[in-house]
DNA sequence: CGGGATCCGCCTAGATACTG
DNA sequence: CAGTATCTAGGCGGATCCCG
């Protein structure tokens, strides 16, 4: 049984997706991963996802130590600014086999045959 | 736009956390990374898991071409095996790196401060 | 600009019982 | 043994409006 923030989970993978699964936040840490962004460049990168979503994301992401949210302004307009923590950056690898993958794919690197 | 099995994906890391995303499919992966399994053995190393989840998990993992099921029985009690697929084994790599970190995190190799 | 508040649909996954 | 059938719940994520 391995722990983390207080959860459980099962088996070493399942305890990294908990941190990483679901459906943005894999996306969100790519594109931190090598540089700081503010919350609407992070939108202008990603779209399709609504604000709710990504603000819960990043917070869920920020409670678990992975990244950080500095805010250099006190009045609106607020400047917010993500990045990874060194936490965080001991991640890159992952996210980065991750993505790599996702590209071999769209390349059709991989034969589909058994 | 990335496309895979008739699905979008608006980035590179979401494809691929399309297929091995969730909450058991990593956890099926890791276990089947370098060896052939019948259904209850997958059941015995995943206690946690009910069967019907077990069962549709492994399901869409075939449909994507990631897994293969080989029956050797017709008649009762069945034989079952699953392994991966040339395809699959290219995910080596991605699921080795994700349980990797969570061991990492379990032994406290990494920091928690910024 | 960077969110929070509210409401809600859908899908994932669990529990349990049953079957070829 | 290896699943399917049925029912259900919880939460993830979407849509929209609002606010400092």
């Amino acid at each position: 049984m391995y722990k983390f923030k207080g959860k459980e989970y099962p088996c070493c993978a399942s305890l990294t997706m908990g941190v990483i699964g679901g459906k943005w936040k894999t996306v969100i840490l790519f594109h931190l991963r090598d540089k700081t962004l503010r919350y609407n460049e992070l939108r202008k990168e990603m779209p399709s996802v609504t604000e709710r979503t990504l603000s819960l994301q990043l917070k869920t992401l920020e409670e678990d130590g992975i990244i950080k949210r500095k805010v250099y302004t006190s009045k609106p307009p607020l400047k917010v600014e993500y990045s990874l923590t060194d936490f965080g950056k001991t991640l890159i690898p992952v996210v980065q086999s991750i993505a790599d993958w996702g590209v071999s794919v769209v390349e059709e690197k991989y034969e589909m045959i058994d």
